[in-house]
RNA sequence: GCGCCAGUAGCUCAGCUGGAUAGAGCGGCAGCCUUCUAAGCUGCGGGUCGGAGGUUCGAGUCCUCCCUGGCGCGCCA
């Protein structure tokens, strides 16, 4: 890629002007057209180093620069002290013909040290059908994971399921409660209990399956056996939905397991929660106060320090999540990439400062917080309330918009901003819907080819002179093309798949604009030779947009 | 009281980890269909980037303080 080799040289020249050793070559696009293709402010990073004038700094490293004319057309020092350089227009050919050799690749990259990582998303508590805010949770994770393994990175997408503990009990005495009603008994649904009608209907379909006489054993055993069947049915539930949504986890972690000792005979036979006590005690990262024991989170940036184990002998929760990220590192995970939602976020520093008590380096741990989801339904937010089991589910929401359009729009935002799901625009088929317009775009070029009685596939870069079109728009497309991988590269590292929707709905305003403009089929023979390989370019990197953020690319619509 | 997140055009939001004259969509106004989808395109208006200081060649972006909104601050989960 021309940017690698412009990159390059320029690392090599400020090396010989006495930049010391590893210099950092920032290169990006300008905003202003007028400003070239590519743009660095290398000279203006060295001046205080060098100790010299940037723009004169600048004329040194031009005067160094050896380019060849076939690479880069132009080089110019402008305001302050950027070097800009304009690209021969034949890199547009070469533009061209890698998207075009590359096809559903291209995008993908190769680290240079691939991680194995591991994306914790959803893990929500199997008390109750997964809703909005987990749909907005699981569609980013999934993208973040797709957005790793896009570079190359091993990645493992899993969920971590708290089917131990006290609100697990509750659930339990909640269904129980349920099925007693249902004898025709008084019975109340525990204080914080579970109070949403999918108990209900759990509850007729247990009797169903048990018999009347269900109703009638003793509360302790009636408790645990309804605890285990809605466990049980409220898990495949969540799947269920969840691969509706095009969500597919490798891993479903159980909470149980970290409290189970391994088989006789292993090497280490402690559960994974003695394990991590043991570890932190190894760091010193302990101590024991009025009866607790505590870990000192603050010596590594937290509030206060934590209890891990109360003056009853009992564990906090905050235990469990240390050993499980512990667990993960024994797993050999490189990083852990957790998504957490809003209410979660005061727990990062704890869990931060828990990792780096274990010896774990910095990037080993980090949190997606996400925020809020609210839906607005004819402009009016529909009220929810998860207590009194009223809000609006996943899959209903699937059902009403379409996976599609539900991806797309959890994706479209920064995860850090509150987000209204407006469920008019998302079913609406116009141009205001941002995921049909993305959408229409491919569309549009396969109906090029459609109509034109040519199969996309066997269109080649080889003899298409895209530099020699006429509009200027055509170069501009090509252009934009040509900074996909980028776009993906930049999503991936700052975990933000935002980035890719607003990309690709510059993409589709490039595609629309020129397929208004630039007639395809009919025009003279070289003209249309290079328009096809365009639209054949810009399909596959519409089509491989979507793919990453787990969207179909329509043929026609 | 403390912490985290947010505050950018009438509305919804981008802003490439500090770059050049702050952008897009929608809405408003004015145009464009014998041509591969008008589910689209073109043009015009529209801004004290919440406020005040500071850091430096350069700040929407980093630091400090303040204002507004959301969330969270237990030996609960």
């Amino acid at each position: 890629m021309a940017q690698e080799q412009i990159r390059a040289a320029l690392e090599a020249v400020a090396v010989q002007l006495g930049a010391t050793a590893p210099v950092v070559v920032e290169l990006e696009t300008p905003r202003d057209k007028g400003h070239g293709d590519l743009s660095t402010n290398l000279a203006m990073q060295l001046a205080k180093p060098l100790r010299s004038a940037p723009r004169k700094i600048a004329e040194q490293i031009v005067a160094a620069l050896r380019l060849g004319p076939d690479l880069v057309e132009a080089v110019e020092i402008a305001g302050p002290g950027f070097i800009n350089f304009r690209l021969a227009p034949g890199q547009l050919n070469e533009t061209v013909r890698t998207i075009l050799a590359e096809g559903a690749e291209y995008g993908r990259q190769r680290v240079a040290q691939p991680l194995r990582v591991n994306v914790e998303f959803v893990s929500a508590n199997p008390t109750g059908p997964l809703h909005v805010a987990h749909g907005r949770g699981a569609a980013l994770g999934d993208c973040v994971a797709s957005l790793l393994a896009w570079l190359g990175h091993e990645v493992t997408r899993e969920f971590y399921v708290n089917d131990a503990g006290v609100q697990i009990n509750r659930l339990g005495e909640s269904l129980w409660a349920r099925v007693q009603e249902r004898a025709g008994r008084e019975a109340a649904i525990p204080e914080q209990g579970y109070h949403g009608a999918y108990l209900l209907e759990l509850a007729e379909r247990l009797v169903g399956e048990r018999g009347a006489g269900f109703a009638d054993q003793p509360a302790a055993t009636g408790v645990t056996a309804c605890r285990d069947y809605a466990v049980a049915a409220l898990k495949a539930e969540q799947r269920a939905d969840l691969e509706a949504f095009r969500v597919r986890f490798d891993v479903f972690f159980d909470e149980s397991r970290l409290y189970q000792t391994a088989p006789a005979g292993s090497a280490d036979a402690r559960s994974p929660i003695d394990r991590a006590l043991a570890e932190l005690e190894g760091h010193g990262a302990l101590f024991e106060e009025e009866g607790a024991l505590w870990l000192r989170t603050t010596a590594h940036g937290d509030d206060k320090d934590r209890v891990l184990r109360k003056s009853d002998g009992t564990y906090t929760y905050f235990l469990p999540d240390i050993a499980y990220h512990q667990d993960k590192a024994a797993r050999g995970f490189d990083r852990s990439i957790d998504v957490w939602g809003a209410d979660h976020h005061g727990y990062v520093p704890r869990m931060r400062a828990a990792m780096l008590a274990l010896g774990h380096g910095d990037a080993f741990f980090a949190a997606i917080i996400v925020q809020l989801v609210t839906v607005l339904r004819g402009g009016e937010e529909v009220k929810m309330s998860k207590r009194a089991g009223d809000f609006i589910t996943l899959r209903e929401l699937v059902d009403e918009v379409g996976v599609d359009a539900a991806r797309y729009f959890f994706l479209m935002r920064r995860s850090e901003s509150p987000f209204a799901f407006d469920v008019d625009l998302a079913t609406r088929q116009t141009d205001e819907n941002p995921v049909f317009y993305v959408q229409m775009a491919h569309a549009r070029m396969s109906g090029i080819f459609r109509v034109g009685g040519v199969d996309a596939g066997t269109v080649r870069a080889e003899g298409a002179d895209i530099a020699a079109l006429p509009e200027a728009m055509e170069a501009d497309l090509v252009k934009t093309l040509g900074r996909f991988p980028l776009v993906v590269r930049r999503a991936a590292e700052a975990l933000e798949p935002h980035r890719v929707t607003t990309y690709l709905e510059e993409l589709a305003r490039a595609a629309h604009l020129w397929y208004h403009h630039c007639h395809v089929l009919g025009e003279p023979a070289p003209v249309e030779r290079a328009r096809l390989a365009l639209a054949r370019a810009t399909q596959i990197v519409l089509a491989n947009g979507l793919s990453l953020l787990g969207l179909g690319a329509p043929e026609r619509m």
